[in-house]
DNA sequence: CACCCGATTATCT
DNA sequence: GATAATCGGGTGT
């Protein structure tokens, strides 16, 4: 049985605002341990935040049973299906003055397990900067589903994440964020500049 | 490459 | 009954 040698991030890392939870969550490591021995696992290079007062969040509207691990503790994941057919991937993330927050994860540069990924995705026909890129594909590279909504990210288990690079500012670019009707003039998309797996 | 559309479920009106 | 934090396959250019 492998070691799992990445350093989980803990919990005080998401007590902060969502915003610069987004943004500083770009260039750590996504890690998914399946059966205790396949790892696989990717670097981060696209975050969207969703907050309480945020017509695009799920949050705005109040607790119902699909958000209601927004409004819970920090460092835990939300997961949910949308569309009817596909799961994104969020980490609860807000400070202390707010009900509800959560940083969607929209996409990975794989680092651990990419030909595991590869033939679980099916995605992208052999090229690997399609795989993890697009929160649909990412949760279907690494095999994440509604068994990991209200899962804690910051210990290791099947799904964490992990300390791995350093992003420079200057490498942090913000966007309108993607496939939302309602408040899309913010800029709370954030990627890694010139990351060819950031999805388009 | 661009656009269009169907899939399929939780939530809201 | 409509809409949604999406994707992949189909058709046309």
């Amino acid at each position: 049985m492998p070691r799992i040698e990445y350093e989980p991030l803990p919990r005080v890392f998401y007590a902060r605002d969502t915003i610069s939870v987004a943004k500083e969550l770009l260039g750590k490591l996504l890690v998914r341990v399946i059966d205790k021995n396949i790892i696989l696992s990717g670097m981060i290079v696209e975050t969207e935040a969703y907050t309480l007062n945020d017509p695009a969040s799920h949050a705005f509207k109040g607790i119902n049973n699909r958000n209601r691990i927004m409004f819970g503790d920090v460092g835990y994941a939300y997961v949910y299906l949308i569309y009817g057919n596909h799961y994104c991937f969020n980490v609860v993330a807000k400070d202390s003055s707010m009900s509800a927050g959560a940083v969607l994860i929209r996409a990975l540069q794989p680092i651990d397990g990419i030909d595991v990924m590869q033939k679980v995705s099916r995605s992208g026909g052999g090229r690997d900067d399609r795989i993890a890129s697009g929160p649909g594909r990412l949760t279907k590279a690494l095999s994440i589903g509604k068994e990991h909504n209200g899962i804690d990210l910051t210990v290791r288990g099947p799904l964490y994440i992990a300390h791995y690079v350093n992003i420079d500012k200057e490498y942090i670019v913000a966007t309108k964020r993607i496939g939302i009707t309602k408040a899309t003039d913010k800029l709370w998309r954030f990627i890694v500049k010139d990351n060819k797996y950031v999805s388009k």
